[in-house]
DNA sequence: GCAAAAGTGTTGGAAATACACCCATGT
DNA sequence: ACATGGGTGTATTTCCAACACTTTTGC
C-alpha cells in the first residue's frame, strides 16, 4: 500500500479496505495475454498457431499466449509474447476482448486479454518455430485448445468488421499491390465475392491509392498496374461516421 | 494444479511449469470490473458516478467498480458490482475494453475490465445512494478519478458507434415513446442535430416501430403518436453488414 | 491463337438530403 | 389568436448493383 493512500474515515472505508487488502493478498488472479495474428498468403487468410503444451489438449492447436507479469503493462505483455514466440516486433497489436470464465483454463483461474493484428506473411519472417508455430488457413481452424476457438472466432468477426471501416488490409499486402491483390484480400477476409468493376470504382473514388506507374511482373496473363496506399492522405481525412442502420 | 494436468516432457515443458507456478503463486494480479452506466433523462445523456474513496482522489468522481473474486466469472463480477452499488439487476452489460497500465491504480497493480450499459432512468430506480451515487450529465463529466476519464470516453465513443448499428437506444426510453423522444435520444447520444422529416422517414422505413394508436398526454402543443419497438421483428432480421468505407 | 485476367461505362433503383407548409393542442 | 411542435411530400443528388466487351500479356 502506497503511504499516501490513507483510508478516509467514512462509512465507505470498509470497501476501500477490502480493495486494498484484495490487491495485496487473496483476491489476485492470473492474467494472460493471447495474440491472434492474422496473415495473408496464397490468397488465403491465415492465423498463427502453436501446439498446446497441456496434456489435456494434447495435439490441439492454440493461440500465442503467456502470463502478464505484475509490473508489466498489459499491452507490453502482448508485445513481449509476440516477440518471444515469433521474433516479430514491428507490428501494431489491438485489444479485442477479455475472456474470464472461471474454468476456462485447466491450470486454475486465468483471465486472458486478447490482442489481434494483421501482418504481411512475406515481409515478416517468423524465425522461432517452437511448438510447431506456423500459419493455418482460417478455414481449417477448429477445435482449438482451451476456449481459443471462441477467442479466434471473436477476433475474426471483429476483423471482418474493422477491415471495412479502416484501411487495415494494406498491412497484409506487399508495399506494391494490384487491385486484384486487394480484392482477393477483401474476399478472403470477408468470405464473399465482389464485382470487380464496382470494387475498383469504390477504391478509386476513395482516392487513397497512389498509382506507381509500374506493372506486375511474371504473371501468366496481362499484368495489372501496381499501387500503394496513401496513408498520409487517409490520416488527414478523419472521417466520422453518421448513419443509423440496423 | 488439477491432477490430470501432467507436464509433457518436451522442450517446452519449462514454459508450462512457468505458467502453472505463475497461476498458483507470484504472477497473480488484482483484477477489477468497472461499470459505465448510461441513462437518458430530461433529454440529456447521463452517466452514473460515485465519489471516490481514495484520499488521492478526494472529491473526484469515479465509476462503479470492485475487485473480481477468484472464483467469479468476469461478467458475473460486473453484474454483482452493479447490483451492490445500485440495486439494479435487470440490465444487460456489455464488455468494452480492459485497461492495464501498471500504475493506473494507486493501491497497486489493478487491471480493470470495463462493462457498459444503457438504462431507462425512470424505470430503474436507483435505491442505494452510498458515495453520493447519482446521474451526471455527460457534458459535465471531467477529471474523474484514476484513469476513469479515459475509460468513460472510450465507452462513450463505443456507445456512439454501437447505437447506430443496433437498437440499443430503446432501452433508454419509456416503453411508449414519441418520435420526438427517439430523435432527442439520438441527438443527445451522437451530439448532433438531425432533420426531423428525414429522421422519421428513416425509422418508418425500417418498419420496426409499432404504432400504439395512442397520443402523448399533457404536452403544451399538438401531441405526438406513441410507438414501441418491435424487438421480435428485429431479432428475425439478422442483418449483416457489407460496405467498405473509410 | 488461345487462355487468363486487366481494364473500362452505363443504366436503373434505392437511399440520403434539403427544404416549407398546414395541423392539432394548450394557453 | 398565438405559440409550440406534430405531421407530411417532393425534387435532387448520391450511392450501389448489375452487367459485357475489348485489350494485353504469356504460353
Amino acid at each position: 500500500m502506497l503511504p499516501e493512500e490513507k483510508i478516509l474515515h467514512t462509512k465507505n472505508a470498509k470497501s476501500l479496505h477490502a480493495i486494498q487488502s484484495g490487491v495485496e493478498n487473496s483476491n489476485r488472479i492470473a492474467l494472460s495475454a493471447d495474440c491472434v495474428i492474422f496473415g495473408f498468403d496464397e490468397n488465403k487468410l491465415k492465423v498463427l498457431l502453436i501446439r498446446s503444451d497441456l496434456k489435456k489438449y494434447l495435439g490441439k492447436w492454440s493461440l500465442l499466449g503467456d502470463l502478464v507479469f505484475p509490473k508489466e503493462d498489459l499491452a507490453a505483455a502482448a508485445y513481449r509474447i509476440l516477440k518471444q514466440r515469433t521474433g516479430l516486433s514491428d507490428v501494431y497489436l489491438e485489444q479485442v476482448h477479455t475472456f474470464g470464465a472461471v474454468n476456462r483454463h485447466p491450470a486454475g483461474r486465468v483471465v486472458t486479454v486478447t490482442y489481434c493484428t494483421l501482418i504481411n506473411v512475406q515481409h515478416h519472417k517468423i524465425n522461432i518455430l517452437d511448438n510447431e508455430l506456423h500459419w493455418h488457413d482460417i478455414k481449417s481452424v477448429k477445435e482449438l485448445a482451451f476456449d481459443h476457438q471462441q477467442i479466434f472466432e471473436t477476433c475474426l468477426k471483429q476483423l471482418q468488421k474493422r477491415v471495412q471501416e479502416h484501411p487495415l488490409g494494406f498491412n497484409l499486402l506487399p508495399k506494391k499491390f494490384s487491385l486484384r491483390d486487394l480484392q482477393n484480400l477483401y474476399e478472403a477476409i470477408l468470405d464473399i465475392k465482389m464485382d470487380r468493376r464496382n470494387f475498383r470504382k469504390k477504391f478509386f473514388s476513395m482516392d487513397l491509392l497512389i498509382d506507381l506507374n509500374e506493372m506486375e511482373q511474371d504473371v501468366p496473363h496481362r499484368p495489372g498496374k501496381l499501387y500503394k496506399f496513401n496513408f498520409e492522405k487517409y490520416e488527414q481525412k478523419n472521417k466520422k461516421w453518421v448513419g443509423i442502420d440496423f
